[in-house]
DNA sequence: CACAATTCAGTTGTGCACAATTAAATGGGC
DNA sequence: GCCCATTTAATTGTGCACAACTGAATTGTG
């Protein structure tokens, strides 16, 4: 099945409930179908993933994109906010709220760079590297919810970041084609 | 490869960069890392997809939210907000301001059911129905920066809907495991 | 009919994501 | 030493996600 195929294809077998009132050709409304099948798809995955997240890090008094921080200082030891923001590709417009919130928890402090005044320092405190340990059990938890095995988890982590490269590439492309027709009609 | 397989025996090769103050057995990192990778590539994809829909949807002058509120509307005609939060598995807490940014663009208004005063209905403006003209070359677009054709779309959609399935149910039972273990101490 | 439970939208509060801007610190070129 | 571009956090503003709650309308049951 060719790149472009007629999304209709899969599609002209399902029936299509209350039309609206503005009908158009079957191939046009597919076409929209199958997107909103596709960027529903993922949306919804990520909230679920959230949700699933919510659950087991409540009792660790973590939300997941701060787990996620504390992923990365349990691995990496002290690291700068820049540093953070690299490895989850948040900026510090995400990042200042989340990790002062952390320090407010206990879990982490701020120290400016003695070596350079612009770079702050995350530290993990005593309770946050203790904190480590209660957070071992949520991996296996985490897969169980999946219902997936480590294979399946793997090489579906391998398509999203894939996908997530392919995109950031076009996003690029994208916004490049924008500042053109800007510069075309300014 | 069992379920419960040790993840150390994928990545006991890769190289650990400066391993934090709190050494710990290789298990155990190894799961924190694996957890690590899984959940940010999905974070991460969601935001990437998210962040190409912001730059394709912007002349549009729709966030990606509201784009699917308006698939909604193109493929379904003029719903309850009951319906679209079915649809997008959204609350009203969620869809209520939405909904008035999408109205304060004329391209929808919201009138009160007369044989239901609770039921908000959301019907498409003149505006709204003539927005999807534009709209119909966005999941081209979107397909394009993916990378991916059809089959590889539909396959990864198939496995993010199973996956979402999974976790809705999990985040169901890890809430029943919560409210046991309170029972259990109050 | 009366009353309790349910349904539905809205509001409030917290937290995340990101664009745009600000401000301070740094380092290179002159 | 002095300017200037760059780097780094922080701040502000907008929008989304969701929990908890409010309040009105409806429905079911006796």
């Amino acid at each position: 099945m060719g790149y472009w195929s007629y999304p209709g294809t899969m599609t002209a077998s399902s029936s299509t409930p209350s039309a609206p009132s503005t009908a158009s050709s079957p191939a046009d409304t597919d076409w929209l179908r199958l997107d909103r099948q596709i960027c529903f798809s993922l949306h919804a995955a990520s909230r679920a993933f959230n949700g699933v997240y919510r659950v087991i890090l409540k009792d660790l008094g973590l939300t997941y994109p701060q787990y996620l921080v504390m992923l990365v200082l349990w691995e990496y030891g002290d690291v700068p906010v820049k540093t953070l923001g690299e490895h989850l590709r948040l900026d510090s417009g995400t990042l200042s709220p989340l990790v002062k919130r952390l320090e407010a928890a206990g879990l982490v402090r701020r120290e400016r760079s003695a070596r350079d005044e612009r770079s702050v320092q995350v530290r993990l405190t005593e309770e946050g590297a203790a904190l480590r340990e209660r957070a071992l059990r949520v991996p296996r938890r985490i897969m169980g919810a999946t219902g997936f095995d480590l294979a399946e988890i793997t090489d579906l982590r391998e398509r999203l970041d894939q996908l997530t490269t392919a995109l950031d590439a076009a996003a690029l492309t994208e916004a490049e084609r924008e500042a053109a027709a800007e510069r075309e009609a300014g």
